[in-house]
DNA sequence: AGCACGCCGACT
DNA sequence: GTCGGCGTGCTC
């Protein structure tokens, strides 16, 4: 009887393939194997079943190789890479992209080799052929993108074609292991230190080279104490023994050299600390989130900046550790700097492995193989890591935290599986019956509305540590200030008075500045009136080409005011301003004082982000301006005043998450003012200094701002109280993409009435030449999800089938961010 | 995603 | 005529 694999393979594709096993293959599900796909191309595979059903419409290819002796996907992850396909609405394939580091991946790649015996003559070669020929004299194997560099043209199939059947070349398919060790030439003694005759000749024989006499005795005492061997640099650099002193004593059958394969992680440093005691408040936190060992319910635990969440987290990971259980500890990836890194290696040393976008493919690969390893020595128990962690081989995961789970970042945008990190995490704690904590200073209304429903407990932390005092918020009224006409104001007169007063008392100042405010919002030069949505209570967007406002949300569009809807005035003008230019108007102002900026163009570069904060944080900085990236993990002693530019155009950002982001992001650079002894301050620049965001901002009033904004989704449909899920048409003609979107929202609209928003473009309509329009479909509770995907899907199939949509892409969003 | 096949406009 | 670009369909 034939036993057959359907096999998953890291490509878009919908289905699993079936293939056979080979009697001497010992395969089970989860196994990694090597299978052939297409003409020529071989894959790695995961097996997802085992069956006798010999497939009726073709005769499957054979399993190439089983890769790993035990499989390598466990039973729970598969669970889960389920679960994100049929989520998220993406393949398989694509999951597994995403899941396996590349390092595990392996795949052929095609390579042109040169075998004709004899001499060509060139008269028989056309140019094409003669510059393969050429390079392949010079190389042995030219991989196929090589060969199209070469002669500059993208279809060289049939060129090679044309001289496989002269038999000039042919092809080969080589199948590379991505991952490699990382090696070292050691060197160390070549016996056994026991061995007292050998020993006695060595001694003769350096007896007259008082180098070598003194690197013997060290590679003696090295050798007796295990001492794996040390690199030529290290005897250079730590003993003074030149090269040649070591090659003489190889030569002499002392020493030798050999290559030791290490790891690139490093497992040799040891807890330094036990936890420290926790305050009343914080024990009482943790006693409320420890019911869920046995309710198995989703935690959130709101604490204030400064208020001790880490060390609440740092106990809970201790327990479960004692329990003998595996922690996945989640943040956003501009949060997990080195500050929590090295503050939780404090705690428990090599047992935390650090999972990052930033690792190299090899360094990720070691990462999951030191997970798997668990529980044996050298392994990780604890994974510090953003978002993409969610997919390491964990076997027996008790705890999961997702710290500043409100960040819109843990959505992964693209390519497929847009997933979210927060939810994603949620969801494998439940496959494994773990905890599950969220955390956040400012929960995401999503996880606050969970909370007061019941579904997840809410445990709240509100005293801030060890009399932190909460800072001391003030406004600046713009409407006030004296302005030049035609430019908008960056520093207020009363925001540099205090930025110098701060730096008169050697105090440091963050200056903050969203980026969004790029956006260019139309405004009321005299009253700061800005023109709304009349559907989505959101500001309206101005498009300069066709000299419209738009609400990006809906699609509502309007023609451009000829004066101002509140106060008349007729001067409106679009304002908007970012973080460049703010640091050119702080190197005017204060020209003593040495500024930094941190934002998107500064941090590109590896290790920027790092050595900014390291400068601000050893003083050598007086003035940092920064966007986003300032709000997350960054703890300064020396911050005294924190400025926020702009408040206006974060809430006026056309989102129906403006107010939420808006309160979140002001709530959290606040919380960078004045983390010990002294109460830091805040000025906000505002053109509405008593607008309600502004006054709940100051009192760092959370509730009473979720609350409202929880009626306002309700009144607007919008999560929590309903689910979104965008759809992305794209092609290069722009009227075929209107024409599709208009097609594929026709049967929605009836399916959905009233739900259904757009077909519309979005603020760059188009990307790369691909035209872009988005559907955005808000599905009630009555609504069921699988239900409506279904069709969707059915919907994007029939489109697909028209003749006039031929090459349409529609990629499906769900709870887009 | 690759890759082959086949259609069609541009140049020796 | 053939070369090479590009759209379409298939991969166990």
């Amino acid at each position: 009887m034939s036993v057959y694999a359907d096999i998953l393979v890291p490509i878009p594709l919908p289905r699993l393939f079936t293939y056979s096993i080979a009697k001497d293959q010992d395969i089970r599900i989860g196994h990694r194997v090597l299978v052939p796909l297409g003409r020529r191309k071989i894959y790695t595979g995961i097996v997802r079943r085992i069956h006798e059903e010999p497939p009726s419409m073709y005769k499957p290819k054979e399993i190439i190789e089983v890769l790993d002796p035990a499989p390598l996907i466990g039973e729970t992850q598969l669970k889960f890479w389920d679960w994100m396909a049929r989520y998220y609405v993406c393949s398989p394939g694509e999951v597994m992209t995403a899941a396996l580091p590349a390092g595990l991946k392996l795949e052929s790649e095609t390579r042109v080799r040169w075998i004709a015996q004899e001499e060509i003559d060139p008269e028989e070669l056309n140019d094409n052929q003669f510059l393969i020929a050429q390079a392949l004299e010079q190389q042995n194997e030219l991989k196929l993108s090589e060969i199209s560099e070469i002669i500059g043209k993208t279809t060289i199939h049939p060129i090679i074609q044309s001289m496989i059947k002269k038999e000039w070349v042919e092809v080969v398919e080589r199948v590379e292991e991505k991952y490699k060790p990382k090696t070292e030439i050691l060197w160390r003694l070549a016996f056994l230190a026991e061995n007292e005759d050998l020993l006695e000749l060595s001694f003769q024989n350096v007896a007259n080279a008082p180098k070598q006499r003194t690197a013997l005795f060290q590679f003696i005492d090295d050798a007796r104490l295990n001492h794996p061997g040390r690199s030529a640099s290290e005897w250079h650099k730590k003993f003074g023994i030149g090269r040649a002193a070591l090659t003489a004593m190889r030569d002499k059958g002392i020493v030798e050299s050999y290559s030791f394969e290490h790891s690139r992680l490093s497992f040799n440093s040891d807890p330094e600390e036990k936890a420290k005691p926790l305050s009343p408040a914080q024990q009482s936190a943790l006693d409320e989130l420890k019911t869920a060992v046995n309710t198995r319910k989703v935690q959130l635990l709101h604490g204030v900046t400064g208020s001790g969440k880490t060390e609440i987290y740092i106990h809970l990971i201790e327990e479960a550790l004692a329990r003998g259980e595996q922690v996945l500890y989640l943040l956003p990836e501009i949060a997990l700097t080195t500050q929590i890194i090295q503050r939780l290696k404090k705690y428990f040393g090599d047992a935390i492995g650090v999972f990052h976008s930033h690792y190299s493919q090899n360094e990720r690969a070691e990462v999951w193989q030191a997970v798997a390893r668990f529980p044996e020595e050298n392994s990780y128990s604890i994974v510090l890591g953003a978002r993409s962690a969610v997919f390491l081989p964990f076997e027996n995961l008790g705890l999961v935290i997702v710290d500043e789970e409100h960040e819109s970042s843990f959505k992964q945008f693209d390519p497929a599986p847009r997933y979210h990190g927060r939810d994603a995490a949620i969801v494998l704690a439940r496959l494994h019956g773990a905890m599950c904590i969220l955390g956040s200073a400012t929960p995401s209304l999503e996880s606050y509305y969970n909370a007061k429903i019941g579904k997840y407990d809410y445990v709240s932390l509100t005293d801030r540590f060890g009399e932190l005092l909460l800072p001391e918020v003030h406004f600046v009224d713009l409407s006030k200030e004296e302005k030049t006409p035609g430019q908008p104001v960056i520093l207020s007169k009363e925001m540099r008075n205090r930025i110098q007063n701060t730096l008169d008392d050697k105090g440091q100042v963050i200056l903050f500045q969203n980026r969004r405010g790029f956006a260019p919002i139309l405004e009321c030069q005299r009253c700061s009136w800005t023109p709304e949505c009349q559907n989505c209570d959101v500001s309206l967007t101005y498009h300069k080409q066709i000299h419209t406002l738009k609400c990006h949300y809906c699609g509502f569009s309007r023609q451009f005011p000829t004066k101002c809807e509140s106060c008349g005035h007729d001067d409106l003008r679009t304002k908007s301003f970012g973080t460049e230019r703010i640091e050119e108007e702080l190197k005017i102002r204060f020209p003593s004082a040495r500024i930094g900026r941190m934002d998107w163009d500064t941090t590109r570069r590896k290790h920027a982000y790092q050595e900014i904060i390291d400068q601000f944080a050893r003083g050598e900085m007086d003035i940092l301006v920064g966007t986003q990236m300032l709000t997350k993990g960054l703890d300064f002693d020396g911050v005294r005043m924190v400025g926020i530019l702009a408040a206006d155009t974060m809430m006026q950002y056309p989102d129906f998450r403006a107010f939420e982001r808006a309160f979140q992001l002001m709530v959290q650079v606040s919380g960078r003012a004045g983390r010990k002894e002294q109460r830091g301050k805040v000025y906000i620049q505002s053109y509405k200094p008593d607008h309600p965001l502004l006054l709940d901002v100051q009192k760092s009033d959370y509730e009473r701002r979720a609350d409202l904004e929880i009626k306002k989704r309700k009144e607007f449909h919008y999560p929590p109280f309903y689910r979104l899920i965008r759809l992305n048409i794209r092609h290069r003609d722009r009227d075929r993409v209107s024409r599709a979107a208009e097609a594929l929202a026709r049967p929605l609209r009836k399916q959905f009435p009233q739900e259904v928003l757009g077909p519309e473009f979005p603020a760059i309509p188009r990307v790369r030449n691909q035209y872009h329009k988005n559907i955005m479909l808000k599905l009630g509770a009555a609504d069921s999800l699988n239900r409506a995907k279904e069709m969707i899907r059915q919907y994007i199939e029939q489109l697909k089938d028209h003749n006039d949509f031929k090459g349409v892409r529609v990629v499906i969003d769900i709870d887009p961010q």
